[in-house]
Parts: C-alpha cells; structure tokens; sequence
DNA sequence: CATGGGACCTGCCAGC
DNA sequence: TGCTGGCAGGTCCCAT
C-alpha cells in the first residue's frame, strides 16, 4: 500500500509527538511483525529506549533510539503506524485487536503497528540500516535532477514501469504512483526505458514529482487500509486519473482506461493518451 | 544479468 | 443470503 507520500506523511505527522519519548514497555501481540531479533531480544533490546529521530529512505522509516540502536520499519502492503493517547483512567484496557505491535511510550501515548497481512514490521539493528538499502534516489531530494534521472534511463531495456517500479532505480514510487506519472507525462508503460526521448525522460521527471508532492500535500492515498499517524485517511484516491480506473473514461480523452498484467501487477494506462 | 512467477498473509468484493 | 475465486498499495527468493 503505503508508497513514498503515504510513508512521509506518517513520519512528519510521528516525527514531532514521539522525539524525546522513551519506550516504557512493549507488548508483543502478533511475533510475525517482528521480523528481527526473536520476540524476546526485541523487548529486552528497545525497552528503555528513548526515541530521538524518526527518518524515512523510499518506503522505509527508522526510529533512531538512545543510547543506541534503531527499528526499521516497512509497512509493506497492509501496515499502518499509528499514534494515540491511551486512557488515564486506572485499569483501563488496551482494546484488542487495536495493533500487532504495541510500544507504549513515557507519556501515556501508545506507538503502535497494524498489519492486516503480516507482511511489514519491525527490524532492531545495532547500526544505522539505511547505507545498507541500496535504493536509488530520492525523487524529492534538490539533488535528484533530470540530469541523473537521464542517466538511470540510459541503455536501459526494463519496461519504464518495472524501473519506476525498481526502488534501486529511483526510490518511493509503487504501483499507484508509477502509472499516475506515466499517464501525466503520456507515456506508455510498456515502452523500453532506455526508449525515452530527452523530452519524454524530461516530462516523466516532473510528473513523477508532481504527482508525489501533490499526494503529499493530500496526507496520501487511502484505498484500503493506509492511515495517517493520528488514523484519518488520505485524500489523494479522489484525484487518481488512471490507477484503478480500468474501463472508466480517460479525464483527458474519454477513451476507456485499459488495465494489463505487467509482470504479475496490473497496470493502468490511456491507450488514448500514452504513446 | 534480466525477467517472471510464486511466496508471504488476510480481507474484500463481484459474480454466481 | 452464502460461497468462491480473484485481487490488493511490496519485497524477496528462486528458476529460467
Ligand atoms: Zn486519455
């Protein structure tokens, strides 16, 4: 689910309300989104811990913990990292089925992760995991330029959505956002990379970024399971033009929306449009 | 090396 | 109404 707008938004809605919270105690509920150490070195290693920055790398966050260690985290297809006050009065009762992973935090707030499939979670490592990613840039990042973007498309023979998609190529785009931008700047998602002219490489570049800065400035895209820290939903669904659109009428030229596998996800694109 | 398929899981929805 | 198959925002691993 969560793509880079969609994990940039939890981090800035969490970066400010837990920098400085220490993890007074953890609560296991479901090992499978504990992905590394086992259940119990997970507790003994984070207990105690003070959070002093939460970072994100394409779709990767990573708490930074004191006096030392971090937790990594992908929320994958289904995961969700949430943030709330937990009720002062005595005896109350963490609800059931509230989280997976629950880290309740100095100040009477819980952290906590959801992960309807298990397949995100969390990892513990001794060292800063991001250098060890290999993802390529960030496509927000002032130092991304159409010049590099250039450069990752030259000779490549990768259909341009299996590279938007490949996060060592460019990092943060998945299956929404890759065919949003491709529909923007009408090219076609089959199309060999290394195929792209100098204007279309040109339009792909500020597409990509457009459509990532205006999905960010919406709080995301929440179809299913995606929320934000605080639980509302993102907004950017409603300005979707292709993803998830097959058979509907192109915003543009009112040709019908195709969808086809591209490798085993289905992509969307305007036969109209794209060339 | 690049590409493709399956695995990992659960829930939702369309269609029968 | 109830069941079934297909499908889902991601990544990793293995076979070809
Ligand atoms: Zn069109």
């Amino acid at each position: 689910m969560p793509e880079l707008p969609e994990v940039e938004t939890i981090r800035r809605g969490l970066a400010g309300p837990i920098t400085g919270r220490t993890i007074k105690r953890i609560r296991i509920v479901d090992p499978r989104v504990v992905k590394a150490p086992g259940p119990a070195e997970f507790v003994r290693l984070v207990t105690g811990r003070r959070i002093v920055g939460l970072r994100r790398r394409g779709k990767y966050l990573c708490l930074d913990l004191e006096p030392a260690g971090h937790l990594l985290v992908h929320l994958k297809m289904s995961g969700r990292l949430l943030h709330r006050r937990l009720s002062k009065k005595a005896g109350a009762r963490v609800p059931t089925g509230l989280g997976h992973l629950l880290l309740f935090l100095d100040d009477g707030f819980l952290l906590y992760y959801h992960d309807t499939r298990r397949f995100g979670g969390f990892h513990y490592r001794t060292d800063d995991p991001f250098p060890a990613l290999a993802l390529g840039p960030e496509p927000l990042d002032p130092d991304f330029s159409p010049a590099r973007w250039r450069r990752i498309l030259v000779g490549r023979q990768a259909r341009i959505k299996s590279l938007l998609l490949d996060q060592q190529a460019v990092a943060g785009l998945g299956n929404i956002y890759a065919a949003e931008a491709l529909f923007r700047a009408g090219i076609r998602p089959d199309r060999p990379a290394g195929s792209l002219s100098g204007a279309e490489a040109g339009r792909l570049y500020r597409s990509m970024r457009a459509v990532l800065k205006e999905a960010l400035a919406a709080g995301g895209t929440s179809i299913q399971d995606y929320r934000q820290a605080d639980g509302r939903s993102g907004l950017f669904q409603v300005s979707l033009r292709v993803y998830g659109r097959r058979g509907e009428a192109c915003p543009c030229c009112g040709v019908p929306i195709k969808a086809c596998r591209e490798g085993s996800r289905t992509t969307y694109f305007c036969p109209g449009c794209q060339h």
